[in-house]
DNA sequence: TCTTAAACGAGACGGTACGTCATGTCTTAAA
DNA sequence: TTTAAGACATGACGTACCGTCTCGTTTAAGA
């Protein structure tokens, strides 16, 4: 173990100031001119960074778009905790909206939208911005059926799906504003139903779900 | 008037069997391989065209896919109408998903991920596929809250947010299939809330979006 | 026959002032600053041409140099024919000298130096440098020969290797100069030979070539 | 002076076995695949060696090469002395062509080939190679004059290029094996000449070269 | 029929970016 | 103070496509 330890310590070590350059370099670029315009050879010139140095450390393109859209979220939001699973998912997806609606937020448009087909950059979105999200709503949502503010028979990673994915879409496909009004229409939505009279458990739903054919489409 | 159509009659005509073979090489490299398999020089050498005659017709790769993907579109489902606005909801629902699952729907997130930035492609997002469900949608909510079977207060315009959105960004990012289960359970947790209990009418929700600040992101 | 020359005929056809600028940049560089400098890049820039280009019609840095020596040898001396195969010989081996003396030579020099190790170098040296004027002496000995003018035992390959290798070796590694008189001290040595007396016949000869072993080395 | 013998020894000593283990690498790396293959890189990953530590001792590749190859040099076969100029010089060329033929001798093809520009090269080709044996070949053959053996009107260092220089170059640009019958043939054709009658006396000739103009090249 | 203009295949061309490799310098921690 | 490890800026490599541009052929309408 020591040995390993040792041996990992040889060499020079990993310059952050160039890491930081480059990071730098690579937001700059896609926030100027979108992820098309995001080029290894531009970024090695821009940083004044090798190429090398940029493979070395950052797989893919999509890497390195990645880390340079998480690297520049001005210092993250805490995770909300108010004690109301219901408020502090409110404000998760808030928080979301707003990050989302800043130049980052074009940037991951970018991101996104230019790596549509590339899986290394769906692969990091999941991995590294939407996991995280997720991971944290997901604990709330369960903090709030033990804690009887939600219902206990939900579907935790639908909920999750309704709440937070038409945030990403809407931003994507340019389908209008995610400002705090839409947000909390969404989480109203979704929160209190559109079923009239609100059923008093989901007992009484399931029926709807049984012999609905759909369509070939 | 009658020069200019003179004038465009002469010399050889469109080679329509050319088109057809450039438009469904386009459309079979991006079924197999993807939008990034999509090129001017692979759909050259696929369709036995040349580049210029590719360029004369469509001036951008995402023309190209867009028209290759329109021109091998199957026939809409129908409309659903079983009286019930929620069943045809989730029937419309089930609809788009499954249209989206095939190879199709891959061709279309391809475009829609590849041309985020061109305002053609997004238009034609919105007006040719989006458009026509967000109406229906939107007609038979109306009906459901007519007829009472949905709550009158309920946002429509949101409602058809948190139904539709998560299918195209499920699909598009690749999150996870868009089977019937899983459509079926977004429509039940949008149709029955989560919260508990259920509460007997909007009017009791809306303090609750009082006074919960956003943190900074 | 004229299908095929048909078949050629096609396409746009290779642009002759694109491939002079492209052998005058080749040229200009290794004159400049030796072979080591001569990179395709470089052509690339300073002709004006794209790296697709030039390796279309080289495929490699020593085809490229050697065409651009080959082109640049300000028309080639006529093969000399005075009826005499010793004066012819001697002639075009100071041609050689000379050819080799000048600016070309000091290219040629480098493409051999630089290009020792590569196998295609040495084989464009042999095949567009060296052949032809093998090709000629080889010729030219046999009319002497057929003439009573030579010895009818001679080896003509050797008598090659004697005549014409020397001048190459003193040029690349730069023993000395190759002017007129060298040449012709050559050219005399390898025509009488050194033996006294001077054997009537080669019969006399092969005795001498017989027991004499060669100490380790 | 005792103080800077301290000083010297002071840190640690240069460890000889890196070194050896570097000259041998580099020597492999040049037999097995030629001087291109040698790689500063690929000598330090074969020897174990950082590059730092080749770069200290060793300022270029040519420098490099140069001692490896001197490092593994097999002893040279003594100077021949049969008593007959032209059985020495014969037996001399073999050696040559042996001691050339051999692996050492690729390596120092590559070595003089890609450092043809670089004159320390030269210079240790000129001292240390080629100019003990022209030292010996001129001796022999102005003992081979005196005994009669030779006629007295050569050219010494004329015929030493023409028994030499193609030796080396033959083996430098591949143009053939330079086994013992190749050198055979060489030596037997420069000692009979190849002017047919032979000539009794070298007075004979020069007339020959009196008015044969080279055409320009 | 003959002309003429457009469409077409082929493919050469100037570019941009790719991802890899070797160079020679520098930095670190161990020996 | 030397060493092995290895990070670093530099720059050339050879390839893949881009979009433009000639070429000569093919087709079909108008003269």
């Amino acid at each position: 173990m020591e040995a390993e330890i040792l041996a990992r310590a040889r060499g020079r070590k990993r310059d952050e100031a160039t890491q930081a350059a480059i990071l730098g370099a690579a937001y700059d670029l896609i926030a100027a001119e979108g992820y098309r315009a995001l080029t290894m050879e531009g970024v090695a010139a821009k940083s004044g960074a090798g190429k090398t140095t940029i493979y070395r450390w950052w797989p893919s393109k999509a890497a390195l778009a990645t880390d340079a859209y998480v690297s520049h979220l001005n210092e993250e939001a805490p995770d909300p905790d108010t004690g109301s699973a219901i408020q502090d998912l409110r404000i998760a997806m808030r928080n979301l909206a707003r990050s989302l609606s800043g130049t980052s937020g074009q940037v991951l448009a970018c991101i996104l939208g230019g790596g549509r087909d590339d899986p290394q950059t769906l692969y990091m979105f999941k991995e590294k911005i939407a996991g995280p999200r997720r991971a944290f709503g997901r604990e709330r949502l369960r903090a709030g059926i033990a804690s009887g503010e939600l219902r206990p028979d939900i579907n935790v990673d639908v909920v999750l799906d309704a709440l937070f994915l038409p945030i990403y879409v809407r931003l994507m496909m340019g389908l209008g504003p995610c400002d705090d009004e839409w947000v909390d229409e969404l989480t109203k939505t979704v929160l209190s139903g559109i079923a009239n009279p609100p059923s008093a458990t989901s007992a009484a739903l399931p029926d709807v779900f049984v012999s609905a054919p759909s369509t070939a489409g």
